[in-house]
DNA sequence: CCTAAAGGTGCCAAAATATGGCACCTTTTA
DNA sequence: TAAAAGGTGCCATATTTTGGCACCTTTAGG
């Protein structure tokens, strides 16, 4: 097997099985141990993060996170795909979705530092739960396709985003929050912002939002969400025992 | 200068400079001849349309239309994004899904012109519809990765393609076919292809077939595949982003 | 016609890089 | 304590790449 194959094995391993040993790697790559090792070096020199654990019970796991793209995607458009994936592969799977992992994975290898930073941080910013049984989803409308770059924006640069809000009842009102979180409770989106003129968190339904801006402002401090018990980070939905320092 | 360095370099240039000699490339990268004119061929391998005059005011150039793939994706990895995104959106869409449609639009306008004719044709034989209601599913099994590419290769070089295929009650025939469309009716994922030997057209539950292979064999024609009302092919379904014109 | 300027291929020795095995280290768990 | 893990350095061997050479074809200019 090629080295640039072997690479590609085991990142496509690594995305497929959350945690996996060297020795497993082994046997998918037909390598020797010593040379999956360096693989494995080698492709954290190419950006990928890949966190060990030492010790019993141990192995080796790929940061979900760890994605790279061609330049020219926006970081927008490379978070849409990946959820998409993700969520196909969590509803139905789809046959052949290795070479879907496949592909993820050699955009990822593409990714410039900056977009890289920035769409692991939008990927930190994401929260997934469930709707509370007895919700009232009857309603739902369609979302502002302007509000995810908005969002985006004004979260990575940490300055303060405007829209009108409608409420259940439909009365809008103006607001100019610091976007915090997203959060998504299918099939409902919800942008989790810090609203200073009520000085607390609130969650805005993204179908409820209207003409999204980015604001001139100061720029906002980011802070820690609290949420309940049934909501999970994206990047935290496998247990990440050891964090790998680079 | 590391190989890969050197072939950036050499892309490069190229661009910057319609027209450029051997001798110029040397200079540029400070390797031999020989080894410029392996990295070429090289990079011709890789998808790059680089063109040579011989003789006299001769040198090679870059084909403007010959876009840099950062991310060299197979053609049955795009066809998996693509179908994985079209399923998403057939079932329970996503927000911001165009931002998915505009990451693949993207995508496919890098892929080289040769693949990008063998996706489209590949698209172009991909068919969906509804199961039949009552239709028994109960043993869906696993389908055999290779098969996807197998019958790409069948398809697009119009050569046969054979597989073990396993009927309802389990009984296992050989068959040598010819692969014409390729069918989904979800969950259910199906060959549709002329069978020579009953001098008609079949359909093979993607989950049944074992050990698919391309076949030595006489190219074969491709034929039109009768559907009833409920199928659709893909390309009818899906808007196709605008083909870029060189 | 000849010569020079071009791209191109095959071959081989030398150089560079990758691999695998080994020894040894550390950490974690049963 | 032993086994299961990830990890590093080193070295002999294997593999790949490079550069030089010979030879080929094509084109343009003298």
């Amino acid at each position: 097997m090629q080295r640039s194959e072997r690479h590609e094995t085991i990142i496509r391993y690594l995305r497929r099985n959350h945690g996996t040993t060297l020795q497993a790697l082994c046997s998918e790559t037909g390598a020797a141990r010593r040379t999956v090792l360096r693989d494995i070096a080698s492709l954290r020199d190419q950006g990928f993060i890949i966190q060990s654990e030492v010790g019993r019970g141990g192995g080796v796991r790929l940061d979900p996170s760890s994605v790279q793209t061609t330049a020219r995607l926006a970081v927008p458009e490379v978070f849409a795909l990946l959820i998409t994936v993700a969520a196909q592969r969590a509803t139905q799977p789809i046959p052949f979705s290795d070479l879907a992992d496949s592909a993820l994975a050699k955009i990822e290898r593409a990714l410039p530092t900056d977009k890289l930073r920035d769409l692991r941080a939008f990927l930190e910013c994401l929260y997934i739960g469930e709707l509370p049984a007895g919700q009232d989803i009857s309603q739902l409308g369609p979302i502002d396709p302007t509000l995810l770059p908005v969002f985006e924006a004004g979260f990575l640069n940490q300055t303060p985003i405007g829209f009108d809000y409608r409420d259940a009842k439909g009365h809008v009102t103006s607001r100019t929050v610091e976007p915090q979180a997203m959060l998504i409770l299918p099939p409902l989106w919800y942008i989790v912002a810090w609203d200073p003129a009520r000085d607390g968190f609130r969650h805005f339904r993204m179908d409820r939002i209207d003409a999204p801006a980015v604001c001139d402002g100061p720029r906002f401090r980011r802070r820690h969400v609290p949420f309940n018990r049934n909501v999970q980070s994206y990047t935290g939905l496998v247990p990440q025992p050891a964090v790998q320092t680079d």
